[in-house]
DNA sequence: CGATGATTTGATACCCCTCAATACCTGTGG
DNA sequence: CCACAGGTATTGAGGGGTATCAAATCATCG
């Protein structure tokens, strides 16, 4: 159990320092969910009541669209947080559906939580001001990767960007990641291993 | 001058109160900077050294690919803020070039004053967390309609999302930030005038 | 082993880009 | 106030990068 806040507190204290009574404090805060594989933490229309800290594993957040096609949002390992935000904090439906991809435990937080531990613990709003300023940075990038660059080079920049991480993906969610087609990814893969023979 | 603070002040208590004491002191933090068309805030390799409120004018931030071709990644107005992330929190070479679209009164935070303002002023981590948190979500949106819409729909979507903004940006400009060619644009417009008819 | 999902491969289609030419605005200076 | 220039928008022809659809092969796991 103390295991699984340490890889919390050590992703906190990246950006912000905690004295040993405000840990005992945030402890308090959370509550453990163990997931596995495929099953859903959340599915579109529900309401989105936690932010959830991946301790162990790896989870997925995506839309659906008209034809049934997954677009992945996110993937979210040991150290990231995963959530639909627009239903977690405005309380709207959640257009987004969470599921894991390999066996996970998170660290749950309620809305209420979030908002006293932020208030009681004031180096939290530093922390996730910080976190929140970071993932900005990530998701301009990926836009631009979007806009800019070829579906051989979004791959290449994928496998380069995370290359511990992809290799626990199947290529079918890259794919969808990318915003491209599994078909268009074993394509360039092929490409890939010709041009290094 | 009082009244270029109002549009920042307004914009903050939207999110966080402020007491008059704490405006007194916010305002000691920024410097003014006016703007004319199309004149540089930042340019790609320089340092950005602020984070810059927009009082009043339009602006936008881009990257430049190898053809030479801009890609908008935001447009700035009244009540938003404008920078390089990556660059001002980091330090880095900034990456991405900011200019402005109309004449344009800002507001500028050094990340001196930032840092300080954050830790005299707690209350604005607050405001910074719940504006980098909303930012998020709608960072998400866009991306999800990069992946899944097409170049008709997210001209429609984004007529729909920033009505008002969209008569104050020529074309070109609204292509380059949904990531399509002018020519894109200008026949989509034919098409959607043709189905009113 | 059977079943289910994942990947590969090929044929075809189509959306949007590219390039090029022309027309249209808008502001500025003579 | 007009003329010109630079930026902006329109239109057409042609091409290319990915998607789509379909089928076969390949993993994986209960």
């Amino acid at each position: 159990m103390e295991q699984l806040f340490s890889t919390l507190f050590e992703h906190i204290e990246e950006k912000a320092q905690l004295t040993d009574k405000e840990k005992v404090l945030i402890k308090g805060f959370f509550k453990f969910k163990k997931l596995r594989r495929r099953q859903y933490l959340l599915q579109e229309g529900d309401m989105c009541k936690y932010i959830s800290f991946v301790s162990q594993g790896l989870m997925k957040s995506y839309t659906i669209d008209d034809k049934g096609t997954e677009h992945i949002n996110l993937f979210a390992w040991e150290g990231w947080w995963i959530s639909d935000f627009a239903s977690f904090i405005f309380g709207n439906e959640a257009k987004l559906n969470i599921d894991t991809v390999e066996n996970t435990i998170l660290l749950l937080l309620s809305r209420e939580n979030y908002e006293k531990m932020l208030t009681e613990i004031p180096v939290m709003e530093r922390y996730f001001r910080i976190l929140y300023q970071n993932s900005l940075a990530t998701k301009d990038n990926r836009l631009i990767s979007a806009h800019t660059h070829t579906a051989e080079e979004k791959y290449a920049l994928f496998l380069d960007t995370y290359p511990a991480i992809s290799q626990r993906l199947p290529q079918n969610l890259i794919a969808s990641y990318l915003g491209l087609t599994p078909e268009t990814i074993s394509r360039i893969k092929r490409k890939m291993v010709k041009a290094n023979t």
